[in-house]
DNA sequence: GCCGAACCCCTTTTT
DNA sequence: GGGGTTCGGC
């Protein structure tokens, strides 16, 4: 590669922190990016800075992320940097890279040549299967829990055989269902989220031929978000990279909020230890947020121990302080946002600037209802995504049918949607036969169709109508068999009796089911081309192409351009994000940090996660949580979140509500100042950093307390059953009951005046 | 076998 | 409170 003869670009625009990490000579380095400090912009121009000064070859370089978001992202931004043809750099998701390895060396991986992606609801029903047909109950052995640990397993690297000679009966279970799955899915040629990453790994660490060759390419390996990595991904990197391999590994162990899906912070440090001569480099100037804002982050952050260490600064201004709003109720903080949103679009704001934020998906509902009766547009994220939704995976489970008679999954859906009187004992007789010979549904379907009595005849037409829609849709364009697989199967028919405007959006969904199915069309001829052209890139035939889309990439949820709307999402899903005004809802004991959290002491994860929602904000910050909730349809009392009490005081000031709201619940126009008195609030004097009043709980104001002196939230000791938190309280008098949820025995309900609960 | 009613769960989620 | 699942009647 001809290096280029101006490097002015790649360096002008860099921090001298930036630009010690894009320029250092290639060796390992470990760059611990803080919130906005130019991540993914350090990433961009270190592969541009190795391909144009460097000389390194675009084919030496893997830069894996976690979303397909990213990895697009990095690659149109790497394009735009430097003039070079990047096409065949690998550039992508830990998952897609894994695929693109396994479709490259299926034989060597021990795998079907037609292999498909189970997805997470696919996985969960095929275990449930695999349970049942163990004889096992599933209520004993929930399927959602046994795959959440099968997953775990393959995520540490470890198959059935490495378990097998620990552990109790409980998980030996565990693993005979493990060992059952992966039966399952291999006679069915299917591979799961984990496997992949899994099989790559073993392919890698395996075969020598394939390790070498690969430690020979990918000289040069960069990582996104290194601090979300788990242990399988680390492993993986690790023996890819080998001893030649130089790692760039980028993260920032702040925003590390996915431990509980077995993403391992400890891997900055592992890397560290595991690749000698490691050199860090902290980015500290953040481009992002106010000086407030910073503070406000940077304060909160430094009560967890166990960090890396990092102080986040800007030369931009102080900013605006950050509004804290206490509110009656849910309603009350939805309106309150409202309200602020509208002062902020009057202003010059655009609906996009604004985003609202919040722990649970559950508290979404409110927010769109104040939304819609105050006419903001708005988009939730994180909802069903394309090709999860009901009707999608119904078509494709027939396009998978064609594809492969023995995905069984498919199968299962695919056979009585829309129904076709093959109901579920005659599917449980077809499982028996199956099971009994070890085939297929499908081959058992074929070859005892009649023991299946008063349905066989529905189950041969069934067989019938895929064998007869593969003959007829042989030398179809895919787009076009997509759209007669929909019409034959009677699917379109079906959604069309449905009534509603659900039924109508399903329609809607099939026809662009069609049409994606359009841009995966290929010429045979160019197809086959491509394949002498370049024989480390896996050519697909349209339709193994259109699955694994499907699979890997469940579709965009981004707002259409032109779309004005304003945000609302997870704090989780906000990672990666900023915007110019955030509301961050809900800032509540109980809820964030959530009581899971609290009881599990998992207190600095949920922080972190504050920490991320605090530096998503680039000008404006609103925090707001509500005295009454209701939460799962009860109403409870909550109290501001510790969290709040963390953020520098300076920082925060509190909004008053406007007066003459009516106080929900008590009927009396009683105005709010009356039983809000004496609540100091925030901002309002006192010495920075001294200890502040909480504010009061309207439970505190009105007497306060429950029946027997105890607070809802108080922490309570039972003879019998131990600690607990108090969740609610029911009645007065003799006849009070209250609620605990104890550490070890669950929630009980309790009579106060027998329960002998002592306050801790 | 099909459909409505009771029942049960309930943090966060990408691939 | 709401959505998915299972159960029971037809």
């Amino acid at each position: 590669m001809q290096p280029l003869a101006d490097i002015t670009p790649l360096v002008a625009s860099l921090n001298p922190a930036q630009k010690e990490a894009v320029t250092a000579p290639p060796e390992h380095r470990l760059v611990l990016a803080g919130a906005g400090s130019g991540k993914t912009r350090v990433l961009v121009h270190r592969i541009a800075w190795l391909i144009a000064v460097e000389g390194v070859s675009p084919l030496s370089i893997l830069a894996v992320t976690f979303t397909n978001k990213a990895a697009s992202e990095m690659r149109g931004r790497i394009e735009q940097l430097i003039n070079v043809p990047i096409r065949s750099m690998w550039v992508g998701t830990f998952h897609g890279i894994a695929h693109r390895m396994l479709r490259l060396h299926w034989k060597e991986a021990g795998l079907a040549q037609n292999f498909q992606i189970l997805d997470a609801d696919d996985q969960v029903r095929l275990v449930k299967r695999v349970i049942r047909s163990l004889d096992l109950s599933d209520e004993q052995w929930p399927p959602k829990m046994v795959t959440g640990w099968i997953n775990a397993q393959k995520e540490e690297a470890r198959r059935p055989q490495h378990l097998a000679d620990l552990g109790d009966f409980t998980q030996r279970q565990y693993v005979r269902i493990y060992t059952a799955y992966e039966q399952a899915c291999a006679q069915s040629g299917m591979v799961d989220f984990a496997e992949l990453l899994l099989r790559a790994f073993e392919l890698s660490r395996d075969v020598p031929e394939i390790q070498a060759h690969y430690r020979r390419r990918f000289r040069h390996i960069l990582v996104d978000e290194f601090q979300d990595t788990n242990t399988l991904q680390y492993l993986w990197l690790k023996v890819l990279a080998g001893d030649q391999g130089t790692m760039f590994a980028v993260g920032d162990d702040d925003q590390s909020i996915y431990s509980w899906r077995g993403a391992r912070v400890e891997n900055m440090v592992r890397l560290e230890k595991d690749f000698p001569g490691t050199e860090v480099v902290r980015l500290e100037q953040n481009y992002r947020s106010t000086g407030t804002i910073l503070k406000a982050a940077n304060g909160l952050i430094a009560k967890n121990t166990n960090r890396l260490g990092k102080n986040l600064w800007t030369d931009s201004g102080e900013g605006e302080q950050i509004q804290l709003y206490a509110a009656f109720n849910e309603y009350d903080e939805a309106e309150f946002v409202a309200n602020r949103m509208r002062e902020h679009i009057e202003g010059r704001s655009r609906h996009s600037d604004l985003a609202i934020l919040y722990r649970s998906n559950a508290q979404s509902r409110v927010l769109e209802e104040i939304l819609i009766r105050a006419r903001i547009p708005y988009r939730i994220y994180g909802g069903l995504r394309f090709f999860e939704r009901q009707e999608i995976k119904d078509a494709l489970a027939y396009l998978r049918l064609l594809h492969n008679r023995d995905d069984d999954t498919s199968f299962e859906r695919a056979v009585n949607t829309p129904a076709r009187g093959i109901g579920a004992t005659s599917m449980e007789r077809l499982r028996e036969i199956a099971r009994a010979s070890s085939v297929s549904l499908w081959m058992a379907a074929k070859n005892a169709a009649a023991q299946l009595g008063r349905s066989a005849g529905n189950v041969t037409q069934f067989l019938k109508l895929i064998d007869d829609l593969q003959h007829e849709t042989r030398d179809m364009e895919l787009s076009k068999v997509t759209e007669l697989v929909i019409a034959r199967t009677g699917l379109r028919e079906h959604y069309r009796k449905e009534k509603g405007e659900q039924a109508e959006a399903r329609l809607e969904n099939l026809d662009e089911l069609i049409s994606a199915a359009r841009s995966f069309e290929t010429d045979p001829a160019a197809r086959a081309a491509a394949a002498s052209e370049n024989p480390d890139e896996p050519v697909l035939d349209p339709l193994t192409a259109f699955l694994t889309h499907a699979a890997l990439e469940s579709g965009e949820e981004q707002a259409g351009p032109g779309e004005d709307c304003v945000q609302l999402m997870t704090l989780h899903a906000a990672k990666g994000l900023e915007f110019p005004v955030v509301f961050i809802v809900g800032v509540e004991n109980g809820l964030f940090p959530s009581m899971r959290a609290v009881d599990e002491g998992n207190l600095e994860e949920e922080r972190r996660l504050f920490y991320v929602g605090i530096t998503r904000a680039r000008r404006k910050l609103y925090l707001s949580y509500a005295e009454i909730r209701r939460v799962h349809g009860v109403e409870q009392i909550g109290a501001p979140s510790m969290f709040l009490k963390e953020v520098p005081s300076e920082c925060v000031v509190e909004t008053r509500p406007r007066a003459g709201i009516l106080r929900p619940g008590f009927g009396s126009r009683e105005p709010q100042s009356s039983y809000r008195g004496g609540y100091g609030g925030y901002g309002s004097g006192g010495a920075p950093g001294a200890a502040r009043p909480l504010p009061r709980s309207i439970a505190a104001s009105s007497g306060g307390l429950g029946p027997g002196g105890f607070r809802l939230g108080q922490r309570v000791e039972h003879p019998k059953f131990g600690e607990g938190t108090i969740l609610s309280f029911d009645g007065d008098g003799d006849r009070a009951q209250i609620e605990v949820k104890f550490r070890d025995a669950g929630v009980k309900r309790l009579v106060l005046g027998f329960a002998n609960l002592r306050g801790l």
